[in-house]
DNA sequence: AAGTTGACTATTT
DNA sequence: AAAATAGCCAACT
């Protein structure tokens, strides 16, 4: 697979990523792009959800922008109003600005724990 | 093929 | 702290 995935196969990582944020946690567009192999690609993100179709059971709503907020339109059905409500649901909790503080939430994939490919050092 | 658009970001007023 | 600016990337006209 070649150095930038674009197109179906970039939409296809993006899944892949946004599928791994876990509950209560939430992630930035950019870091999305980033962890895609896409970095910089910070609207395709956007412009990926966007799209999305309705039942996909992908966490759509653990992504939010750069400031911690949501980026989604409220004009949208259901909109930002339904992240949030999706997002306090899980634990996520909004500072009285509407801002998420994420220097506590921000979804940090390299501090997870990596229950699985424990290469030869265990054994 | 050039110009526009967007669920972005970082920088500068 | 909020708003305007200027880059950004890939899709769409």
């Amino acid at each position: 697979v070649s150095g930038r995935p674009a197109g179906a196969e970039l939409d296809r990582r993006v899944a892949d990523v946004v599928r791994a944020i876990p509950r209560g946690r939430v992630a930035t567009y950019g870091q999305v792009a980033a962890l895609a192999g896409a970095a910089g690609a910070a609207r395709h993100v956007g412009r990926f959800l966007s799209h999305l179709p309705g039942g996909t059971g992908l966490p759509w709503h653990r992504v939010v922008n750069a400031a911690g907020r949501i980026s989604e339109p409220p004009s949208r059905s259901g909109g930002g109003r339904r992240q949030r409500r999706l997002l306090e649901a899980e634990g996520v909790r909004f500072a009285p600005s509407g801002r998420i503080v994420l220097a506590d939430q921000l979804w940090r994939p390299e501090l997870e724990v990596r229950a699985v490919a424990p290469p030869r050092a265990c054994r």
